[in-house]
DNA sequence: GCTCCTCACTGAACGGCATTCGGTTCGATG
DNA sequence: CATCGAACCGAATGCCGTTCAGTGAGGAGC
């Protein structure tokens, strides 16, 4: 993981459609010399896949909300509980006063009710509470130079 | 976008790079008939990039936490100012008692102090809470097939 | 200091696949 | 019924992903 890595990730971030040898000219190196760094970057999982950025409100899910879930139980066992709402889109056990924060997105309002009956139904789970996003600033993916922020450069 | 459509986004969501011959085969395609719908959805911005999935560990992005910011104005033109924070992957304005909800990954705590010190120092912000994840369930892309979830089958 | 080994890179060659295009079918429109 | 357009198939072309032999730098061992 030196500063050549760090290129590549940012570039194959930003469009992983580019040619090989595009990418290796972006972080000085070879066409051949930038596949095999990306070789082992995806196989030491750093690179955890190639994926495509689709619109949420093209497909129908247009409305985005984060939930606080309390809980009278212990929920670190309850991930698949959540996995199996399609509409969530992320879960964490968190620190604080609720127990799980969700990100959900559905087309509706009244589909958000619904999720929100959904999530009740989980086991130990005592209450929610929804924020509704009104808009979203940005989204974007995280920085292979977050490690370098704070430190000073070499 | 049809089902076929869904099909596709759901087959690059899950791997971006297999050839346009099996995407096809998995749509119940042709190769250039796979390759020509794609293309329009690129066109239309349904998909919006082809993208890589980093691990935020592997980069120096152990930590993660979301931030309720309090402001004491209207912050609906300050998405600059968040999306000037390199740790700050959203920023959403929200309903409710606070106004924006950021999303940050940092690689220590104090990095993470560090970040609410600047969100503290843009304009209008008068306080923040910082929750921060203990451990993540999972994290996938957005449903091509939200619509369907709650509408019945045509 | 010298040699050996490993690792990373270059440049070139091979083959697969992205991309394009002509032809066909189907449905809608007038 | 005729015309038009949209979508798909199958094949051809050429780019580019992938591999490999060769080269040089760096480190360990003697």
């Amino acid at each position: 993981m030196d500063h050549i890595d760090r290129a590549l990730l940012v570039q194959l971030q930003q469009d992983a459609t580019q040619s090989y040898a595009a990418l290796g000219e972006a972080a000085g190196l070879s066409a051949g010399a930038a596949h095999e760094r990306v070789r082992k970057l995806r196989a030491r999982d750093v690179i955890r896949r190639t994926t495509v950025d689709v619109d949420p409100a093209a497909v129908g899910a247009g409305v985005l909300a984060y939930v606080m879930v309390d809980s009278a139980a212990w929920m670190g066992d309850s991930g698949a509980d959540f996995a199996a709402i399609p509409e969530i889109l992320e879960a964490h056990i968190i620190a604080g006063s609720a127990s799980v924060l969700v990100k959900v997105r559905t087309a509706t309002t009244e589909q958000l009710q619904d999720v929100l009956r959904r999530i009740y139904a989980i086991d130990g789970v005592s209450g929610t509470q929804a924020t509704v996003a009104l808009e979203t600033f940005f989204e974007r993916p995280v920085s292979p130079h977050a490690g370098d922020f704070s430190s000073p450069q070499p």
